[in-house]
DNA sequence: TTATTGTTGCAAAAGTTTTGCATTAAGAAA
DNA sequence: TTTCTTAATGCAAAACTTTTGCAACAATAA
């Protein structure tokens, strides 16, 4: 990211918070800015253990505050991903366009895709019912190019199966 | 609903169900109407409590491994409904034409809204990325007409404030 | 530099969702 | 219909994630 870019993001963060009474303390900005150069949407743990690389005395609690005075500023958005990945919340830095999160629900690959047709329905929506958009969240469930040879949908709750799903949060 | 219609989708899921192996039991076929009869989104508190009106005995974790199966199945869909009303998860019987939810940030209103566009996007991803989509989710969030006037974003973390989102979910 | 009060960390609690296991019951086969 | 196999249920307990209370700390404005 340009220097210029990342200093006026900075700005405007502090700008912000000041704005709200909010305050901007090294552990905010240090959350920020994680969210702010992922690559990927993070949860509240990854987040923490990346903070922690940082400022090793981080606490959770810190990371869930801050998570939601990030998303009260706007400056953040919360997902779930479709469940994809667990029941967990994923958190990614607002992008100035809005964008869709495509999910491969076999493999669970998530991408992104931007299309002027997401503004069309904005509008139709501002339009139609008088609703002031802030943002705008499209999840979109299917089959990857990849997978499209693979079952298309997993067997009965066996015992084995029912284990799937916590132990895939545990590691 | 016209019972036609009732029974013809009653036959589609004891079809579906055996077709994947599983076996269509009186709690999962009650799980399943009563969500296709919801005039709401619902989440599991939600759902066993109107379940238990009809089967008294049956519990929560049914609630759970049923929208699990159903979820598999594809004829329900979860939504967090951009955690307005919480950290919950709420669940709808999967309509036959993709639906945005447009939710209120203010007064957590959430209407739903239809539009060709949304179908403009699908064919560009099916197109441009070769995915095959089985469903879509588009979720808003803004300011309804009504609360338009209203202040924008709340004050900061303030004892007083810190309560909000856990009292909320109590009652 | 000082006063104010938002913020942090720690420990504990709350709430939701999952697991283990014995028992029950759906659905296919006899 | 009856039998057989095994998916599904219910109960109790556990596992996780997220929130709360409170004393100590630190970011801002005066």
């Amino acid at each position: 990211m340009p220097l210029i870019q990342e200093i006026r993001r900075h700005h405007n963060l502090a700008e912000l918070a000041r704005e709200h009474g909010f305050r901007l303390t090294t552990q905010r900005r240090l959350i920020f800015s994680i969210l702010e150069s992922a690559s990927t949407h993070m949860n509240a743990k990854e987040i923490l253990a990346q903070a922690r690389r940082v400022d090793p005395g981080i606490d959770q609690v810190t990371i869930y505050r801050n998570l939601a005075v990030l998303k009260k500023l706007g400056v953040v958005d919360e997902l779930d991903l479709l469940h994809l990945r667990g029941d967990q919340h994923y958190y990614e830095a607002r992008q100035d366009r809005p964008h869709s999160h495509v999910a491969c629900l076999q493999c669970g690959k998530v991408m992104e895709f931007s299309s002027p047709a997401m503004d069309k329905i904005s509008t139709e929506i501002r339009d139609e019912l008088g609703f002031s958009i802030s943002f705008m969240r499209v999840e979109i469930g299917g089959a990857c190019a990849e997978c499209r040879r693979k079952t298309p949908l997993t067997s009965p709750q066996t015992k084995a199966n029912q284990n799937v799903s916590r132990s895939k949060k545990l590691n």
